[in-house]
DNA sequence: TTATAATATTCGTATAGACGAATTATGAAA
DNA sequence: TTTCATAATTCGTCTATACGAATATTATAA
């Protein structure tokens, strides 16, 4: 029943794929190969393994698809992900960024015994502790919210998560950590400037700037 | 500082010399092969590639020792083991076969912080479920209680451990579960028959036999 | 001491995963 | 349509980790 074995490179592949699916259409290798980190011949070499084992598709301009098993795949690890993520926050009192890295690697060591037992342990989370959904048996939704950068200037809001590809960056997790915007905190926009490509923002009484990019990765209500 | 990066298979090699180590002297290259279940072609470019690193030396007689530096990889990943062990029995639940199992994948995946915060949260445990001391800063005495084998019909012994090569033996550790042999558990020594290789307990009110050789890998007082 | 069993060593091979350099497509803009 | 930037592809190379088969080296026992 199970695959034979899936090795954690392997188990990352389908998770970039997935993620960046959520995000931009369409996912083509080069958009892969940034988010691994890895060379156009790597990327190259290893989709055509991932290919011929069945977990993608490369359709006719070079779109690459995830198949059903692929998508099982990848949604496994992302659950490990944020279970593990809750694990590091809530009981071993990790900050948000360390979670996030030391939970890449925990996650490829996780046997679906373990997910089940610490989904329990941990009161069974809706989300990881940047606000994204936690993919399980009930199917999320999925709705998100609205990115950040489209919220006019005067509005307030309140942050409900940091996207997949923000969390990869931690050097933005480090600054949002710092000014305290975690999800659910209220935010006002005092200011969008798309020329220079910055927003003002106020989060109690601390106030910044923050750039529109990452403003993108950032979802609010 | 650290270490450039030790892989999974490179830590548990080093593990298994370490373990081996404990229990019989000298280690040679097919003893550790056996271990790791791996041929003696694997073992020996494996060696050579660890002893290049500066992980072990090889001596006259082909005696395999461990540098200082080996062993302190060992013993980390030692602890981590230990540690990931009570995690999975103490808090998630997990059964004693399953829990050598699981952390014997999650040990590789453990940082040196999230190490120490999950000593913090298991209250500083100083021995694993199956009773071994987990190394640490202490450096615990390692005094090992007698092997089982060596107890004379007639006698009551309390059993301390289950040593780390009776561990990886999960046919072994699932009967010990069978029959409530726990660390703390009184045990009754029947009857006592090398020439059968085999020696009868009472545990409670429940007799059973178990070999020699699987007697040898429990420690009792 | 010699035969045998256990060990170690060498050699060829394989796969996953990574690189860089060079080349070939391909799609969008001029 | 031609050009140019972006992608994709091929090729040669590398390391870690594995195998098996064959050969050499030791050790131990008769």
């Amino acid at each position: 029943m199970e695959q034979p074995k899936l090795t954690p490179a392997t188990e990352d592949y389908l998770k970039a794929i997935y993620v960046l699916g959520e995000e931009v259409e369409p996912v083509i290798a080069a958009r892969v190969a940034d988010e691994m980190g890895v060379s156009p011949s790597t990327m190259f070499s290893t989709l055509r393994r991932l290919e011929r084992e069945g977990y993608v598709r490369v359709e006719r301009r070079k779109e690459i698809h995830l198949t059903g098993k692929g998508r099982k795949v990848a949604e496994g690890i992302l659950r490990r992900h944020y279970l593990t993520e809750r694990l590091l926050t809530d009981l071993l009192g990790l900050d948000w960024v360390k979670a996030h890295q030391e939970a890449h690697r925990l996650e490829h060591a996780i046997s679906s015994e373990v997910e089940e037992r610490l989904a329990k342990l941990l009161h069974h989370p809706t989300t990881c502790p940047h606000g994204n959904p936690i993919p399980g048996k009930g199917f999320s939704s999925r709705r998100k919210g609205l990115p950040l950068d489209r919220v006019p200037a005067g509005r307030e809001v309140v942050l409900e998560s940091i996207t997949e590809g923000g969390e990869r960056d931690s050097r933005l997790l480090g600054f949002l950590q710092q000014h305290h915007l975690f999800p659910g905190v209220r935010v006002q926009v005092l200011d969008v400037a798309p020329s220079l490509g910055i927003m003002s923002l106020k989060v109690g009484r601390d106030e910044f700037s923050l750039g529109i990019e990452a403003a993108k990765k950032i979802r609010v209500r």
